[in-house]
Order: C-alpha cells, then structure tokens, then sequence
DNA sequence: TTGAAAGCGCTAACAA
DNA sequence: TTGTTAGCGCTTTCAA
C-alpha cells in the first residue's frame, strides 16, 4: 500500500480508503489509485486489516462429516444448507471455514467472528460443546429445545402433524413413528405426530430407531411387525429410515400403500425417485441456509436475532 | 502475549516460542507458561501470526453448490469430498474454507495459501478460472485431460470399461452411454466404455445428455428409444440419469435387467436401494478427499506432487 | 536457553 | 478531501 501510495503520488491511508469505495475520497483519486493497484498487480493483505480491525471476516460451520452410523447429515441436506449459507455470507464479503465439532482447536476456527451448528446432535451435546467456544452463534436445529439460543429450525411439530392428519384422512388407526427422540427434531415430530392423533383419540406406537441408515429402518420394522402385526401407517424421521421400512413391510408381504402407508421426511431426492415414490415432509434448506447466515452476521455485527421456524409441507407421492 | 510474559516472568518471544512447543525454550518454562496462558484464558491471535508468517494456514475448496439444473456435485458425493479433505487437512493446522467459483473475489479466498477445485467444469472452464488465482492448485477431476495440473480422480476409463466387461459377459451386442463428453470425466468413461467394447466389435450409440437429473435420463432413453429400439444395454454417466434412465425403459415395456441391462456411475445410497437395486461402478470420495488434501498440503510446503488416480470397482446389483 | 529490537501491512484517530 | 502518527499481536533476526 506504502508503495501504491507513492506511485499514485497519494499517501497510504488515501490507497486504503480508495480501495475500500471510502466516501472521504475524490472520485478522480479513487479512479487512478484503483488503476495503480490494478497495473501493479496489487493483492490486498486481509491479516493486516484483521489484525488491525480485530475480526476475521470469516464464519465457522460445524457440520458432522465422519462417515459414522447415526449420520444425521447425510444425503443432499447439508450441501444445500451449506450452499444458501454460503451464497448469503459471501454475498456480504464473509468467508465459510468449514468444520466439525473437533475442529474448535484450530486457531483459525477460534478466530471466526461467528459459529454456525448444523445439527445440535443427540441431547444437544454438539451444541453444548460449540457454545463453549465463546462466539456469536446460531443452530440449525429444534426450536422449541431452547429459548437461550438462537435456533432456525424447520416446523418439525407441524410436519407431524402433517403426516397425522394425512394418516386419519387415510382411515389409519395403528400408526408408528420411527426415530429417536434424543435428537430435538425427532422429538418435535413425534411431538406434532402425536398430538395430532390425540385429537382422534389414537395414540402411536413408537419404538426407538437411533441409527439412520436404510438398514435401520428394516431392522426397526421386522421387529415392530413382529410386536405388532396389526399396524397400519408408517411415519419415519428421515426418507432412508422410510426406505428401509418400505423394504421391510415388502419382504413381510405387505403391500405400500395398500395395507401400510408410509410417510418418510425430508422430502430427497432419494425418497422422490424410489420406486414407489414415497410421500414425505417438505422442508426448503436452501431458505434456511440463507436465514442462518443473516442472523449470525446480525449477531456478529451487533444487532440481535431471534430464532425462527419454517414452514414445512407435505409432498404427496404414492406411499 | 506481552501480559502473559509479565505474568509468567519471561519474555514475548519465550510465551511465544513456550505456545509453539518450540525446542528453544526449557520444559519448565514451557510448562508454566501454558498454565497462566490457561489460567488467564489466553486467546491467541491468528491475523497476527498470518501478517507476520505471510500465510493464512487455510485452503479454499472450490464447490458448486448453488442449485441448477445441470448440477454434477450434487448427492452424498461432495459431503464424502469435503469430509476427506477436512479430516486431512484439520489434522495438520489448516483450516478448509469454503467456497464457490465466484467467493475468487472474497479477500479471505485470495489470501488461502491453495486451492482445491471439485470438478473442472464443462470444457475445463472452472478450472481456468481458479488457476487465474494464481495458488497452488489441486483439482479432483479427469486425469487425462490435463498434464499441466495436478488432478486427482478416479479411474474413469476402467470404470467405463469394466462396464463393458459387464455388458459383454452377459452377451449383449447394442450397449448407449449416456452422458456428457464435454465433462472430461465422463469423456474418459466414454472412452474406456469404447475402447472394450471395440475390442469385441461393439460400438455404442452415444447420445449427449447433458443435465445430470433424473429426467434427463428419462428424456434420453425415449429419444433413445424412438431412434434405437433394438438397444440392450445402458451405462449412464451417473445413477441418477441410470435411474431415469429405467424408469423410461418401464414406461416403454421393456423389462430391466431382462431385456435392457442398466450401469450407474458413484455407486449411491440412491442407486443402492433403488428398486431394482443398481449396478453401479464405485469410488471412494472419502480416500480421494484425503488424497486431494495432502497433495495441496505438499505443493504450499513447497514439495512436489503429481496427478493420481484412484481404483474403481463395479459393484454388481440386480440391474 | 532467553531476550531486545524491528517490522509484517493495514486502518482509526486526529489533524490540516 | 488528504495526511501523520501510532499500533494491532505476533515472530524472525541477532545478540547475550
């Protein structure tokens, strides 16, 4: 910049603020101090401007990337999630350091203005584990599991409610849900699933599926038929869980949709594909993204944020 | 570090050399230090490091994730990529920002000392474009296409032959590839799928289709039809478009496997629990994440690194 | 094994 | 509208 300044024939703050579109400086000036850096091949030094203004410009999102067993965030969610993050943050000159929960310890993660969890994990460890890390931050998660953080989460009680209602219009009667309430938005979906079907004097069988995996969801339902031969309607908590029951009432000779409807959530691709294309709970992870990045950038720079939920729908397919 | 040096009774440059684990200072010392660095909660400042170290201790990883139609890094495959590429370079002090082919403007991206591009692009544009970044560079992509650069990619011309392998062990004479020559990767597996094939005789029809969803296969396979009915075999440039693919080939009568033979490409959950299961050739994106990572890593330490190529296997389902 | 001096490149505060 | 001064917090000489 020394050197720019000398060039241009200006001092150095006068290259700063040309360079940063600063108001204090003559258009003319800002024209030829721009044409200088260009001609020179200028490259900005962004350490030296955070070390000065004491902020990193950059965002950390912890996603779970391990392969592991119980992988919450896998299929296409997360890419989406991280792709509205990523377009909103960078549209406002912040950068997204990606990382996971272990990744805390590395000096540039500590050094990120701001912390974006996707995934408050089982009894709300991950979440428990990042707020120790002292930054502004924001979940992607269950809403109603936390008035002290800011939470952006989809209507997971609605969407169970969605599959309920869908299930009575149905004429079903014995419904299960399949899942695990450990993890907030399990348990609002339940929540929503169950309440709904009160109102109809049901009440859902619910055993615990703390795995994710195609393999799960078969698992779960050979031992729920075995239990309860007389169930009617499935309601499961990812689209592979669904997956895995579709399989499962198939090689136990029931028919989909005929003796067992199933509704499966998310709303993937893989659910919209399979054969037969399965009905699920909707929810836009792009939006989200989006709305995540805005309220911690709120958060970082000053201004508060409240959590939000978002609207969710049913897709109707054949299941 | 000027404070803790009061505190522990040294100097700045000891705290700094005690923090680093540096063998210049005493174990003693060290000790001490790293307690009233605890004990005072000391927060250590990575811009100034970077000013001074001119480095950033950070890789950019280039994604397309904005949602279009032609959307090759869609699916698990890129969260695989990424979680590869995290793992590695996390575990060796650098931090993996993320970002898109337009973040090139962001200052954090042009300050990360490599870059790690995920899919050249159609004709290689993409690639172009980071290398005018002018950082160190690592692409995951064709091998072939590109002497110059340091690609990682899988072995596309094998997996495209062991395809044809397939095709020919169960006697079928009229095989398509469909898919898009103009990304290198999926030229390469044109070429492989060719070149076994021609050593039987054989060559494919090959229509150019150049979206990566499940319509465009869908769309392919009738116009495929119309003009080729006597077709017995189908090797798509990725599942989803084998998935179309087939469901086209029902929607026409034709029974799969019986009268059509169906390959995918990534081997996916999507593709594995499709009905009927998919036949899909297989690579490992976790493996080559870490591959992409260290090769980034020894090019910034000012080692050399070559081009590689993984294994690809042909994982056998029902299609 | 420890320390003193100097400076990385930027910008805020204050002047002119 | 422009410039001067000072300093952000670290690490690399070089010296003790």
């Amino acid at each position: 910049m020394a050197d720019l300044a000398k060039v241009a024939g200006v001092s150095a703050i006068t290259v700063s603020r040309a360079l940063r579109d600063s108001p204090l400086v003559n258009a003319e000036t800002r024209a030829r101090v721009r044409d200088v850096a260009q001609q020179y091949g200028y490259a900005f030094n962004v350490s030296a401007r955070n070390l000065k203004l004491r902020r990193s410009m950059t965002v950390a999102v912890v996603v779970e990337m391990k392969p592991t067993v119980e992988r919450q965030m896998s299929g296409p969610y997360p890419l989406d999630l991280l792709g509205g993050i990523t377009q909103e943050l960078t549209s406002t000159g912040y950068s997204v350091l990606l990382t996971s929960l272990q990744g805390g310890a590395l000096p540039n993660v500590r050094a990120a203005d701001g912390v974006i969890l996707l995934g408050q994990g089982a009894h709300e460890d991950a979440m428990h584990e990042v707020q120790r890390w002292g930054r502004p931050m924001v979940v992607w998660g269950a809403v109603s599991r936390h008035e002290s953080q800011i939470v952006v989460g989809s209507d997971n009680r609605r969407g169970g409610a969605l599959a309920a209602e869908r299930f009575i219009a149905l004429g079903r009667s014995r419904p299960a849900f399949l899942g695990d309430p450990a993890h907030g938005e399990f348990a609002e979906r339940l929540e929503g699933f169950s309440t709904a079907l009160a109102r109809h004097g049901i009440t859902p069988i619910a055993p615990t599926v703390s795995s994710f995996t195609v393999g799960a969801g078969a698992d779960a339902v050979h031992a729920l038929l075995q239990a309860h031969p007389q169930v009617d309607a499935l309601f499961a908590a990812s689209d592979l869980l669904a997956i895995g029951a579709i399989r499962a009432l198939i090689e136990r000779g029931r028919r989909v949709p005929e003796d067992v409807s199933v509704i499966g959530y998310d709303d993937s691709p893989l659910g919209a594909t399979y054969v037969p294309p399965l009905t699920s709970v909707h929810q836009n992870f792009i939006d989200a993204g989006v709305l995540l990045a805005r309220k911690v950038r709120a958060l970082i720079e000053g201004e508060d944020a409240v959590s939000e939920t978002l609207p969710t729908h049913l897709v109707v397919r054949t299941t």
